[in-house]
DNA sequence: GAGCGCCTCCCCCTGGAGGGGGAGAGGACG
DNA sequence: CGTCCTCTCCCCCTCCAGGGGGAGGCGCTC
């Protein structure tokens, strides 16, 4: 069976130089092509392809944006791969965060692209190489902090743990006494020492020094409500 | 000039397929071979190679320590590649945080790792498929919060933003009125109409709304000392 | 001009947070 | 055995955080 992709791009040209060097492969097929991102949303929903492959740049609706809507209307059959001619920073991540599967340079090598739109339909990603490295090394960064604050970490014992973790996802003394099943007097003990032990005035800074130090995380707690 | 490379692992009937492969191409030499992780960082000090390719599971010392340790000691000039039979998640993100260019398992396809080895001489990286897929999930797992939270923020005033930052780095009411340079008395009745208007009960779980909502990020802000 | 939202600041009041100190039970270790 | 650490719980005390309510100034819009 052939991978059913969509190509969107504002210029007509470059949107048919794509379709050829796809359509070229055997087991591809362009079946259909838009010039923005309205046009795109349409043609996503009216041809369910396996692939798109999405410009940023266009007029009244982004690449950005179209691709958010494609893939939350889509389910899971659709995954999208985002072409630019330039790489800001903040492209990549907005992309990556909107569910895009790709994020590639319109300068890559044709062979290079026929590969991520396979490796896409078949469940995969591809990056390519520059903005491979730099999601790595914001990955990278993003645990950094850690060595010095994790190391701190280690001074407290196993139960001080315990409470710093409740404390990083909001609770308050009584709270934690009841998820930990001991009393609201000793939770305080536990607290103090680990203010102590930290150098923290606060729960406040007991929270900031959780996510900090990667006791919490985000997206790993809920609060509200 | 050629690139040149250094190979590690274990088994040697591995090691001479990788590096049988890699020499077939005219732009790469293999200039060393390495069976444990201390001879690796032994090879790598001795050849300065440009990549090494790295297979994780060693004895001695593993792949991931070694692979630390060259970076650590060779500055920017040798980038590692690291392999694996096996892709559980952990492996990747210690491998990654290690500072590893790349990723890769060994089922991969002689070309791919070619063009990896020259991506990543180029200074760029590559994962293979699947791994950039978790790469990508997981970072957009970080931001994907955003959506509904951030939308409350949007509820805030201007001040009430600012305020709300102040909190989510730990300071209290009187440093956030020196910060902001109004008086500690306004400072608590922003400080309650942020906790009111996002339904929270008191300033920590405003901070862990902070970075939930991406208001207040890891690695953003220092605490302490 | 009247109304509205925002920023600024004030009052009083309650409750919980955090400091200080103490104490008993159990485990680890010399 | 005694000592040290940890976990558990208790007391008292102080202080800040947060709720409630009020108020003046400022800029915008109708």
């Amino acid at each position: 069976m052939s991978i059913r992709v969509l190509v969107v791009d504002d210029q007509a040209l470059v949107r048919r130089g794509f379709a050829l060097v796809l359509e070229h492969q055997g087991d591809i097929q362009v079946v259909a092509e838009a010039g923005t991102g309205l046009e795109a949303i349409a043609a996503a929903r009216e041809y369910e392809p396996d692939v798109v492959l999405m410009d940023i740049r266009m007029p009244e609706l982004d690449g950005l944006e179209a691709t958010e809507r494609i893939l939350a209307a889509s389910g899971d059959g659709t995954r999208v791969i985002v072409l630019t001619t330039f790489d800001p920073d903040e492209y990549i991540y907005r992309a990556l965060r909107a569910g895009a599967s790709g994020f590639l340079l319109k300068d890559t090598p044709p062979e290079d692209l026929v590969a991520a739109v396979r490796s896409v339909a078949d469940g995969g990603a591809l990056l390519g190489p520059g903005i491979t490295r730099r999601l790595i090394a914001r990955f990278a960064q993003q645990g950094s902090a850690d060595g010095e604050l994790a190391a701190r970490v280690e001074r407290l014992t196993a139960r001080e743990r315990d409470v710093l973790r409740c404390v990083g996802s909001g609770m308050n003394n009584q709270e934690i006494a009841e998820a930990l099943k001991i009393g609201a007097a000793t939770v305080k003990t536990h607290v103090s020492s680990v203010l102590s032990k930290l150098g923290l005035r606060d729960r406040a800074q007991a929270v900031v020094f959780a996510y900090e130090s990667g006791i919490a995380t985000v997206g790993g707690t809920q609060i509200g409500y």
